[in-house]
DNA sequence: CTGAAAGCGCTTACAG
DNA sequence: CTGAAAGCGCTTACAG
């Protein structure tokens, strides 16, 4: 790779000159500057992002930390943050951690080490104590979709609200024995997910059904099992509300292979939607929360904050979301 | 954030001992390094990764550009990569380039200057002189899926032949009028993957049906659109082979509403199938190929290349995987 | 065993 | 209008 040092040698200037013809950083004699825009050319010049960041100390990349993004609410969520980051001039880099703490903790290590100037993420809540430390030594974090510490800004969605609703559409179409497929509950939303449910059921004198197995969240075994052990725990279930959609579908797959019709025999509802919803062969009932826009929010605020020159920091801010209830064929 | 200078001052050595004590890179007294280590503890020093990396010209980074994540092979994919990436010492950046070529053209340059030692890539096919300017340049170049350059090492999949196979066994299954629901020729595997349809449509001596749509490739709305168009350009349709499985999901999706059975009346097969085949409710037969360890290869290959000492870089290598038959429930 | 110096590729006051 | 110098935070020959 050709270097100021080549251009400049090759237009016969200083490379000062060179970064500020390049940079258009104070005037440059028009001769000079075409002779050095030649240069630039002939050699294929591409400056050195990493002397870039050394020397400015700013990188104009925000990391984004999240669980998985296959099949989940956070791809859409991602396409939001990459446009708007985009946008306003910003490259994202992406880190998937699995929901492992381990993991998630290489990520965050390893970003913040120069490599960006912020960080979003969707934690695990295991490693707090570092996200502060980060935080403190001057990079802005943003939490999205989980909320594991007031004092980090987020931007998130009214959970308990939505298994409230959910819960109480669900009665109004004549449910009583409502089933919740959910995850660990020391991740924010699913713990008020759970918290919305039962407040539900308590008025409307209802009692609670709940499962958690053992695999990985997201994933779609995740919501087979749990559908088995609801139907076992509950003979009489008449509805099944999943935390996340990749859990409905593989609950929809263990009630058709029990022969269980929804949403004759079983109602289905999803409380974190995404477009997969309505194009499955019984397309699925979802919450759905504004996963773009809240994207497009959530990198906004992030680099505010990172090119906001008050030190320290602006305080947190916290967006909250509605998730609003999309009607399909399984409930 | 401490720097090393922090740490040599507070232990009153130089900022050269600070170094090869924390990299143990030359013997350092007993006493020095415990100083030195109880201040790296006290200020919580974490070495700057950039200036690491301007120094010593290695990043040990790999980015991986794909088309997209949500809900494609390529989620997989990904966790073989990160997993073997993540033995070998190395990170992953992720960048999406929802198959736009500009956008990949944005990641490319970014990612070239500086960021990484070399790049795992399933392209759009219209960068193909940017790429080999940053072979060139001297990164390590592995196409992945798409193989767009035979001049750049590749792990790909034998498209042809599974084409190939997929249509000879709807015929073997009874099936006469074969639709295929295809992508852009431009990218290598559909051209390819139409390539073995026509070579066995034509030794049976049967008659090609098969669509392509506007919307992008990879959704389910262009699945379920050339599913429609399917059906209008021959009502005697008999069986679709989805190029891959969300298109495989949006035809089902439009059979259903169509009153069509799977597989009665229209047998369904997608050419590229992963983990979501067997959880839908009519589950998905599907050509599969080993994702994950194509993932694993591709970082092998990627990273064995970048540390390699010989100059120029080794000839190109080219791995090709074969998909297998998995019988499910739609054929 | 450890320090002083050079340098990775840039940008940006400071002169003139 | 442009050059010379300093410095971002490291690593690594070179001395001693």
């Amino acid at each position: 790779m050709a270097t100021l040092k080549d251009v400049a040698r090759m237009a016969n200037v200083d490379v000062s000159t060179v970064s500020r013809a390049i940079n258009n950083t104070s005037y440059v004699h028009p001769d000079t500057k075409a002779r050095i825009l030649a240069s630039v050319k002939e050699l294929g010049y591409q400056p050195n992002v990493i002397a870039q960041s050394l020397r400015q100390g700013k990188r104009h990349t925000i990391g984004v930390v999240v669980p998985r993004l296959h099949m989940t609410v956070f791809a859409e969520i991602m396409q939001g943050i990459e446009e708007e980051a985009r946008r306003l001039g910003y490259a994202t880099l992406i880190c998937n951690t699995e929901d492992d703490s381990k993991t998630e903790r290489e990520c965050l290590t390893r970003l913040r080490n120069g490599f960006v100037d912020g960080i979003i993420i969707a934690g695990t809540g295991h490693n707090g104590r570092l996200l502060r430390d980060i935080r403190s030594s001057g990079l802005t974090i943003t939490q999205i979709l989980r909320q594991q510490d007031t004092t980090l800004s987020s931007v998130i969605v009214n959970y308990e609200n939505c298994g409230y609703e959910a819960t109480k559409y669900l009665e109004s179409r004549g449910c009583r024995e409502i089933g919740l497929i959910n995850g660990t509950m020391k991740i924010a939303p699913y713990q008020e997910r759970y918290n919305g449910y039962h407040r539900a059921l308590k008025e409307l004198g209802l009692s609670e059904t709940s499962a958690i197995s053992s695999s990985p969240v997201n994933s779609l075994e995740y919501g087979y099992q749990c559908a088995l052990d609801l139907l076992e725990q509950n003979p009489n279930l008449d509805a099944i509300m999943a935390a996340v959609d990749v859990q409905g579908i593989g609950a929809m797959r263990a009630l058709k292979e029990q022969g269980i019709k929804v949403p004759e025999q079983i109602r289905l509802i999803s409380l974190t939607g995404h477009i997969i919803g309505g194009m499955l062969e019984t397309t699925m009932t979802s919450m759905e929360m504004p996963a773009h826009e809240m994207g497009l929010k959530a990198a906004l605020m992030t680099i505010r904050d990172i090119e906001s020159p008050t030190e320290p920091k602006t305080p947190p801010q916290h967006l909250v979301f509605t998730s609003s209830l999309v009607e399909r064929e399984s409930s």
